[in-house]
DNA sequence: CGTAGAAATGAGAATGATTATCATTTTCAG
DNA sequence: CTGAAAATGATAATCATTCTCATTTCTACG
């Protein structure tokens, strides 16, 4: 099984195993710990680049983390959000996307979740963003 | 403009003036800073705590911090996430909601953003928690 | 009023995830 | 080999958030 395992090392192929091994999603320290047991002498400051290699690649994708704070807001009535993927930048959709409860119900019935509130997220760069550096 | 203040004291009373003034989603630094000016004895932890209340009586919301840590996953095509509000799992939703996409484009384009991925994600509780603590 | 006990506050330490630093090791073209 | 460039890993630094605890402010109630 060496898929797309191109120009990866050693490393970096441990950590996706593991990544591709396992079912849930491991934090960056019980993916540290994983590997280790395969490459003992691996630190967890490699264990973060990698990481972030491979998201950069798309091999792998980063999750639960949109800025690196909390942000707040006080319009408490539904609506969905776009997240600038460079700044970081929180926006409210003004227009609201509607979604079916009887989908949303069954979505989550799957997922054995106790449905209590949704949201719709759209990642992109913001206008700062396209304006600050034109790719 | 007392609207639903209650029994909110001076400072909470702040915070959510703040919040209801600001048109972009401020941090809790951000947060702080601002309602420092007009009670300049505030700390960042009375702040940390009073957002945190606010949110727990849904005046306020908090956004972009789904659990302490960043999580990752190995499954690159697109799929959404059912997140549990007691322990942050993220778990993946096998069932695709499907969005159209004028919709999606209609939507990026009225918040400014450049449409790269999106997802749908539904927030309650999972069943582990549902079961550990039956309110 | 006066005061005791409870609740709220704020300064600063502690925590936990992530990132930066930097000396050392590995890789590899020539 | 051999020396430059890239990768590595131990450790320190950073940053948001939470905890601690001594002090202050409220709030009945006498």
């Amino acid at each position: 099984m060496m898929e797309e395992t191109h120009n990866l090392n050693a490393n970096a192929q441990a950590v996706l195993d593991v990544l591709r091994a396992s079912e849930m999603h491991p934090t960056a320290l019980e993916v540290y710990r994983l590997v280790k047991q395969q490459r003992p002498r691996i630190g967890l400051a490699t264990v973060y680049r990698i990481l972030h290699q491979l998201a950069e690649q798309g091999r792998i994708k980063e999750l639960g983390r949109d800025a690196d704070c909390c942000r707040y807001d006080a319009r408490t009535t539904r609506h969905d959000h776009g997240i600038c993927t460079q700044c970081g930048a929180l926006l409210d959709i003004p227009v609201e996307i509607a979604l079916p409860l009887e989908t949303l119900q069954a979505a989550a019935q799957a997922a054995g979740i106790e449905l209590g509130s949704h949201e719709v997220r759209l990642y992109g760069r913001c206008t700062t963003c396209q304006n600050a550096n034109k790719t």
